[in-house]
DNA sequence: CTGAAAGCGCTTACAG
DNA sequence: CTGAAAGCGCTTACAG
């Protein structure tokens, strides 16, 4: 019966591990964070010690000592877009069975509240950053740089020494979809957007840059909102499109919550798709298979690349991986009915 | 010029600000955190050092001294439901301006996952806890309870004594549609679900509850599938129902994303709604109002409840609220075309 | 209202 | 390979 300490929080601690395996607390530190430089049979007391005691280490005092904590930040521009759920998910499944907590940020697109995200996490030391491409603000920038955290960018890919990223040619693809647009046929094709994020803005070059190769570019048929993405958005962009411009024959949405607006308002006034306008959205999301007709798209590899981003952090962290790499994956062309 | 000490991170303390304003560390201390029994005189001098040296507190230090950290654990179900990301996003705007960090855990409606989240982020000692719905593993509840970390229960309400919830009722939402559907005519009912958590198997209840007053309650119209909810589950869920009874005139559909693929079948078979079949969803979710016909469904005040539930957590974390309460909010009919 | 001391529970850096 | 000491940067508990 021990008289219990002034402050004590009544949790059990490195030294009641130790105490039960008869070793300083510094060796059962080591023990437990895997350290080889400790004895096998001392450590496999301290592991079963631990285990029968059911001890957890404190994550503040971790943190505290060592400077580092043990989460990921993980900055998106939303959550109400399912691709970047569908990225979260897979960094997930990546981070946390190897130790790593993330911890999600919102930034709405909205470099201001980037930075106020990272000045507000920063401080908890995490052990490493994942953010959705390159355009920050410069404050955002040398905050990232000054922490000294190893950060990997998502999204998009770019050929800077130093920079640690996965992505694919978001150009690319959206020349990818242009060129199947015409091959299909099609002369008059709109490019409709929405968010104008850069990785949009990427699409809309590939978009042009294909046009262009063809000798049928016609900047007229741009409709680029500045609004969020929406379903009844693309609805709008849709009408004002084909009322602005009746030859139009092919509409390229930026994404496919916009582009399912667009055939459902196609479906409600009774125009012919592809027979009338052709229609192809980008990432392949939920839904748009089911849509009437299903959906031509590009399925984007955002999973991958939260797997893999994650996975080039894990290296970062740890220090197995020195120098931070570049990874560009591969997309997809989907055709399906629509076009 | 100070020699720097052996593990300095050179990071900014609480010394240095107490330093620069001529008063002791804990007197800095008060001051920042507000007590007011600091001397105004002092405690502006305070602010005005840690302002003009650009002081961060270390929130490490902070937990691990108090007990006690600025997060706040969020568990929901799922982020690819549009439901729990405007929930998450109303409690990001209650929380963050107070100081408190929104930690999202997602469960995947899996008490074992729910459980290991719990496990691996109780330890980081959350200022508070905001739960979906009651129906959760035995050990969740005692890790819960053992922890002694604030918890406000979302999305459902109970009538049980300490316990805080904020939440509307699901049963009650659930009759509301169904005696709509009722209004209208319609006397072949059939319910159409997935997921079949708790709250679903409520809006059912709700179903058989107001058919059975109707004398019209048939347990062979009901569809109930395990199935992760979906668009394309939706419609099969459709079709299978209409293929076994072929006299249904109406689904209530679980939820707005098996209701839309339930609608975009019904388009591509050519069958007319509501004329041939009345077709009502649940939650309200985007798209939902571009249906062709648009979608009448019950608008859940999600963002109300993550609003007031963390309003809730917030007077529970401070003190200033003593006694849990629970809170019902009110859900709204929204009548579309499809019925 | 203010402060010197102790402590939160770990890990680092230094010895051996 | 192991350990005693010091330290990470705060706040609590006790005095005054």
């Amino acid at each position: 019966m021990t008289r219990r300490p002034r402050r004590s929080s009544g949790r059990l601690t490195l030294a009641d591990v130790a105490g039960a395996a008869g070793v300083s607390p510094i060796t059962a530190s080591r023990a437990l964070r895997g350290e080889r430089s400790v004895d096998p049979t001392l450590a496999a007391r301290v592991h079963e010690a631990a285990e029968r005691l059911g001890y957890v280490p404190d994550p503040a005092a971790r943190a505290l000592a060592s400077q580092r904590s043990s989460q990921v930040l993980v900055l998106v521009p939303l959550l109400s877009n399912a691709l970047f759920v569908d990225l979260l998910e897979a960094v997930h499944r990546t981070l946390f069975p190897e130790g790593y907590l993330p911890l999600i940020g919102v930034t709405h697109y909205d470099s201001a509240e980037e930075e106020l995200l990272l000045r507000t996490y920063l401080p908890h030391r995490p052990a490493g950053l994942l953010v959705t491409g390159f355009d920050r603000s410069d404050a955002a920038h040398q905050l990232i740089a000054a922490s000294g955290v190893p950060c990997v960018h998502l999204m998009e890919t770019i050929h800077a020494p130093g920079m640690a990223c996965v992505g694919f040619s978001q150009t690319d693809a959206g020349a990818a979809i242009t060129s199947h647009l015409l091959s299909r046929g099609r002369r008059r094709i709109a490019f409709c957007a929405a968010q104008l994020d850069p990785r949009v803005l990427q699409r809309a070059e590939g978009y042009r840059r294909t046009l262009r190769a063809a000798g049928l570019y016609d900047p007229a048929l741009e409709l680029l909102s500045p609004e969020r993405s929406s379903i009844a958005l693309g609805a709008r962009l849709l009408e004002e499109t084909l009322q602005r411009h009746p030859d139009v024959d092919a509409i390229f949405f930026c994404n496919d919550d916009i582009a399912q607006g667009g055939l459902l308002a196609a479906n409600r006034l009774g125009l012919a798709v592809p027979a009338r306008v052709a229609i192809a959205g980008f990432n392949d999301l939920a839904g748009s298979d089911q849509m009437v007709p299903p959906l031509t798209t590009i399925r984007t590899p955002r999973a991958e690349v939260g797997r893999a981003g994650a996975a080039l952090l894990l290296g970062l962290m740890r220090g197995t991986l020195t120098a931070p790499a570049c990874e560009e994956l591969e997309y997809e062309l989907i055709v399906r009915e629509s076009t």
